[in-house]
DNA sequence: TACTCTAGATACCTTAAGGTGATATAGGCA
DNA sequence: TGCCTATATCACCTTAAGGTATCTAGAGTA
């Protein structure tokens, strides 16, 4: 295989956490181990087919574990690999840079409620 | 105005530096001021219009600063924001995590020459 | 005169990311 | 017999992100 060129190193951390829900789905995993359905739940907007693809492409690149357990109704769970939580420093600055500029964009105006909902889901 | 419903902050962080060139174009702004024809040099696969734009949102957004010379032909001139310097951080990881990746997935395969090239544009 | 150089705008087009809705399992249970 | 469950895949469609080409300004310069 031949090495792709990038300019930049960040380019290829990007391309392996980069897109709209990979981040998100890290961010909860780093919160534990999750079901599926569970992430779905977590993640309202986020579709099936999406989180599924989302969760392949992690697993390939080695971010996630996926662990399936043999039994009816299905049942499988994703995790933080070692290699993945190499990660959690830049998921956890980038959650609390977040919530940081939240409160700079909408100070007040940004509800109390907003807040609870979002550490409840954090947890 | 009314806040956005994030379900957890981190989507905040990526509305704002989300999408294909933002991190680049504030990985290079790291490393001290930037005209617009350095950026471009810099960052070769993006385009007048791409650059332009991002440069606009993350102005926006209150992260970096414009500093226009009066003169002709023009100069215009990029840095970090006070704000934007905040960023620093998650910047420099997203960098070191993309090359210990770039390490791990390519190996020896990932040649020098790509490393000095990098090294290159990252001083 | 004509052409350079830098920074940018704008209209238009392409492509890939993301979304929708239907279908597939395969055992448990009413 | 038929419906439930959770997970996942498929074909198809939409939309927004990104790319191309062309245009501007205004002074220097060959």
């Amino acid at each position: 295989m031949q090495a792709k060129k990038y300019n930049i190193s960040v380019e290829a951390t990007l391309e392996v956490i980069g897109g709209k829900w990979k981040c998100v789905i890290l961010c909860h995993l780093t919160h534990g181990k999750k079901r599926t359905s569970e992430l779905r739940r977590l993640i309202p907007q986020i579709t099936q087919k999406m989180l599924t693809q989302q969760l392949r492409e992690l697993e390939e690149d080695g971010i996630i574990n996926r662990i399936v357990y043999n039994q009816v109704p299905p049942k499988v769970e994703y995790e933080l690999s070692d290699y993945g939580w190499g990660l959690k420093g830049i998921l956890d600055a980038l959650c609390a840079w977040g919530e940081k500029h939240l409160d700079k964009v909408y100070g007040d105006k940004y509800s109390v409620l907003e807040k609870s909902v979002l550490n409840e889901q954090l947890d």
